[in-house]
DNA sequence: TAACAGTTTGAAACCGATTTCAATCAAGGA
DNA sequence: TCCTTGATTGAAATCGGTTTCAAACTGTTA
C-alpha cells in the first residue's frame, strides 16, 4: 500500500536487462548467461524482489496453493489429519487454503467449487460423503487426493486405513483377554468408517465362535455423550457384558464416565478399548487402551502425495497400518 | 484445463455489451440500464461465469484472502480459535489461508512474509511471540487483528481474555471452598498467559491473606506430561496440599493421571480446576471443573472484526470474559 | 572464410479482470 | 428549440508477470 512493490520491471532496469530474463532467472526456464544473471539477482536482493503471485497465477495460470477440503472441523482425528498437512505444505512452497463440507455433499460441493475458484492446483478432501460421481467431475478439473476414505478404482490417490482390519484388531485384543461378552460402541450408522469397524468386530467374534448379538451394539454420534448413553442405556436393561470397544476415544471417554458414575471399575470389572489414540487419551484413568490411527502422518503422506501428483512425479502411498496402544484400560477377564 | 474457462470477454460478447459495463454488473460499482444487466446476468448464468481471481486480484489489488497465522498447531485452545475463525469466513466471500509461526520470532515474521507474498487482505494472528516493533511493521502493510494477545495501543485490534482475572477466579473458587495449600501447575514460564494467570493466583491469595510460597508452584509446558510431573514432584518432596490449579486442562489431565497412580482420590482429597474447558474436559472422571475461555467465539470475533477492519466499518470487539465450569473435580475441602 | 547449428536474448503478445477517460444519450431548464 | 447537467457506456490503459517468436551471437565444421 505505502509504497509501491518493485516489479520485475525494476529488476530489469537495474540489472540491464530485459523483463523476460529476469523472469528465465527467476523461474530457471531457460540457461542464462551467468553474468547476467548475477546482476539480475543481486538487484532482486537490492530491491528487495518478490514476485506478485496474482500476476503470476494470472500468466501460468498456477496458483501454488492447494485446496484442504475438510468435514466438520473438530473432530480430533480429523484435526490431525489437517494438522499433518499444515505442516507439510510449507516446506514445497505451496500454501494451503481450507474450506468446510460440513459432511454434506451439498456443502461439499460448494467448498469445493469455493476451492477451485480460487485456482488451487489441488484439492485434498480430507473425508466426505460425496459420490463417486460428483467426485469423478471434480477430479477431471484438478489433482485430487483423499484421506481417510477407500474409493474403488482411484489406487493411489486415496490415502486410507483399513478399518475393518482396525475394528478386528480391537476387537481381538479384547476376546484375547477372555472377554466374551463385548459392547460396541460404533459410530454414526452411515458412515464407512463406522461401518467398518463394526465388521471387523463382527468378524473377529466369528473367528473365536462368539455369537454376534446385535443387542450388544449401540449406534452412538462420535461424541462423548454418545458414550455416556450407551453405557446407561446397556446397564438399564441389564445388558450383561465385560468389556467395550468404543469406534472412537471420545465415546470410550464418556462410556467410562458412565461407568465409573456407578461405580464400575475399568478395568477390574470392565475392560475399555478405544479408537483414534487422541492426546488426552494417554491420560485418562486409567490411560485408555486404543486403536491408534497414524492422523498426523496420514495429513503429511497426502500433502506429500499431491505435491507429487501435481509435479507428475512418481509417489507411493506409505502403507499405513493401525497398532494398538495398550495401555491400563483393558486387562484379563476375571 | 479441459475446457477453456468463460471470460468476462464471452460475457461481453453474449450480452451484446463491453467488457467495462459486465465487470460494473459484476461489482455493482456503477449503475447499469436494467435491461442490459439484465442480460449481463443473464449470460453469466448461462455460461456459468466465474471470474478469474487472479485477473480480479491483479487489477483490484484485492485477494479476498485472510492471512491467518497460528503458533504450534495442535493445543486445543488453539485450535478451537482457528475453528471459529474457519467456520466464520467462509461466509462473507473471503478464504481463510493458513501459516504456522510455532511460537518463534523468526518464523512468525517468515509465516507473516509468506502469506502477505499471497496478498492476503489482512492477517489474523493468534497468539504470537513478536515484539511489538515487528507488529508495528506488519500492521504498516496490513490491516490486522491479534486472538489471545494483549498489546499496549492496539485497542480495538486486539481480542483476549483477561487471564489475571481469570487466574484470580480460578483460584478464589478453591479459596472459596475452604482449601488454603493450593498448587498452581503453571504453563511456560515466558507465556504472557502462563504469567498473568500466575498473578491472578497470587493476587487471589493474597486478597485471602494467604502467604504466598513459591514452593507450591510449578511451571510445566501446558502439556499432560507436565501435570503428570509436577505431581509427583511435590508428593515426592512432601509438599502438603489440598488443591491444584493447573494453568490449563492437559496438565489438570496429567495431573489428576498421577494422583490416580498413587491413590489419591479426586475431589475427596484433592480438588483439581483446570484451564480452557476443551472438549474432553466434561468426560473425564471425575468432570474437571475448568475455566472456560470462549475460544470458538474468539475466532469467530476475530473473523468479523477482520471483515469490518478491511471495510473500514465501525466495529466494537465483544467483552470476552472467562466463566467457571464447575464439575466435579473440586469441592468442599473436609 | 562461409555456412550452420545451438545458445542467449529482447520485443511483444497474452493472461482476465478493473478503472480511467472521454463520448454518447436522455431529461430538465431557459 | 437549444443548452446544461447527469447518467450510461465503451475504448483503451493498466496490473505484473510468462511465453512465443524471431533476431543476435557463439563456436564448429567444411
Amino acid at each position: 500500500m505505502t509504497k509501491k512493490n518493485t516489479t520485475i520491471t525494476d529488476i530489469a532496469k537495474r540489472a540491464n536487462v530485459s523483463k523476460s530474463t529476469v523472469s528465465r532467472v527467476i523461474n530457471n526456464s531457460t540457461p542464462v548467461n551467468p553474468a547476467k544473471r548475477e546482476a539480475v539477482l543481486a538487484a532482486m536482493k537490492e530491491l528487495n524482489f518478490e514476485p506478485n503471485i496474482f500476476a503470476r497465477g494470472l500468466a501460468s495460470g498456477q496458483s501454488k496453493t492447494i485446496g484442504v477440503m475438510t468435514q466438520n472441523i473438530g473432530s480430533p482425528f480429523y484435526d490431525a489429519i489437517s494438522q499433518g498437512i499444515l505442516a507439510t505444505l510449507p516446506e514445497t512452497g505451496y500454501s494451503p487454503i481450507f474450506a468446510d463440507g460440513r459432511w454434506r455433499p451439498e456443502t461439499s460441493i460448494a467448498a469445493a467449487e469455493t476451492l477451485l475458484g480460487r485456482m488451487v492446483d489441488g484439492l485434498i478432501i480430507v473425508g466426505s460423503r460425496l459420490n463417486e460421481e460428483d467426485l469423478g467431475k471434480l477430479t477431471d478439473r484438478v489433482p485430487i487426493v483423499i484421506v481417510g476414505r477407500e474409493i474403488n478404482g482411484w489406487g493411489n490417490r486415496c490415502l486410507y486405513l483399513d478399518n475393518e482390519r482396525a475394528g478386528f484388531e480391537a476387537t481381538r485384543h479384547l476376546i484375547n483377554l477372555g472377554h466374551e461378552r463385548i459392547i460396541h460402541i460404533a459410530g454414526i450408522k452411515d458412515h464407512q468408517d463406522a461401518i467398518r469397524r463394526k465388521a471387523g468386530y463382527r468378524r473377529a467374534l466369528e473367528e473365536a465362535n462368539i455369537a454376534y448379538d446385535p443387542e450388544l451394539v449401540f449406534d452412538g454420534e462420535f461424541d462423548g455423550n454418545s458414550g455416556v448413553i450407551a453405557v446407561n442405556s446397556f446397564l438399564a436393561k441389564g445388558t450383561k457384558f465385560s468389556a467395550i470397544f468404543a469406534a472412537n476415544d471420545m465415546m470410550a471417554f464418556g462410556a467410562r464416565l458412565a461407568l465409573y458414575r456407578r461405580g464400575i471399575r475399568v478395568p477390574e470389572d470392565i475392560s475399555i478399548i478405544g479408537f483414534d489414540d487422541q492426546a488426552e487419551s494417554a491420560f485418562m484413568t486409567p490411560p485408555l487402551t486404543t486403536v491408534r490411527q497414524p492422523a498426523n502422518e496420514m495429513g503429511v503422506a497426502a500433502a506429500d502425495a499431491m505435491i507429487k501428483l501435481i509435479a507428475e512425479e512418481e509417489y507411493t502411498l506409505p502403507k499405513l497400518s493401525p497398532s494398538i496402544a495398550v495401555r491400563e484400560s483393558t486387562r484379563m477377564r476375571t
